[in-house]
DNA sequence: TTATTATCGCAACAATGTTGCGATAAAATA
DNA sequence: TATTTTATCGCAACATTGTTGCGATAATAA
């Protein structure tokens, strides 16, 4: 079986996105973590950590992605919270509290969801 | 003032979206549209669109984006309802009436939406 | 028919993400 | 602690997707 392994560079991103308050791109984790390791690595690692359920991606209406820690703090903690992407600073950020209600017609099988508001952030408007 | 042309390119695309029951990538309209205009101009053609809100851009959570035609057939058409993305089938189709409802906090300007849900759609399961 | 200029085609570039493979190092085991 | 196993890494090379500049073309107004 596959062991899951705490590598340096592993643990260099895991520890900049739990500290960071807003979601990060791979662009400002690689600027951020200043050359722990290569550019594909950190492909690599997000990739892994997303499959631990560590954290999650948020894709944009512009089409870039960033990546956020996964809020614990719940007992049945989910993704279907809402994303908030300012238009003038560029920085998303997750709204933990609203979550949106809405129902699907049958037969459809839910698996990830991605919510994005895009717009201006109070610190902007 | 600028005026709107009515382009060969701009009629073709126009109508392989609103004819389409799933949302088209580029890539399919190239396909699609078999060398009618350069690779190009069906990007600014479909940024065109999108600003004379004739169609709207879907982002997935797998990075890919897609264009669906705008439904008006409400009066004040919107465009926050929520996209089915499908894992297997690759298909997007717009849930025109699935229209997740949320209380933003204050201070919050938005401009634009994107709801979109992965998962298997009723073909697929 | 002619003039204006929005739109186009092409080439070149930029950004972002992926893959293969030999090298490295984390962690289990002796 | 020393050795072994193999998950993870670094590098190079590539693929995909989207952007920009500029001269050429064609849609529309005059």
């Amino acid at each position: 079986m596959k062991n899951i392994r705490n590598t340096t560079a592993k643990k260099a991103i895991i520890d900049l996105i739990t500290h960071s308050n807003e979601a990060l791109s791979h662009l400002e984790i690689q600027n951020l973590t200043n050359g722990v390791c290569d550019r594909v690595t950190i492909y690599r690692v997000l990739e892994r950590l997303i499959k631990e359920d560590l954290i999650h991606k948020i894709v944009n209406l512009d089409g870039t992605t960033k990546y956020a820690s996964c809020n614990h703090v719940h007992q049945n903690h989910s993704h279907n919270h809402i994303h908030f992407s300012c238009e003038n600073c560029k920085r998303v950020t997750c709204l933990d509290t609203v979550v949106p209600t809405f129902s699907l017609p049958e037969n459809y099988t839910i698996k990830e969801v991605n919510f994005t508001l895009n717009g201006l952030c109070p610190n902007c408007k």
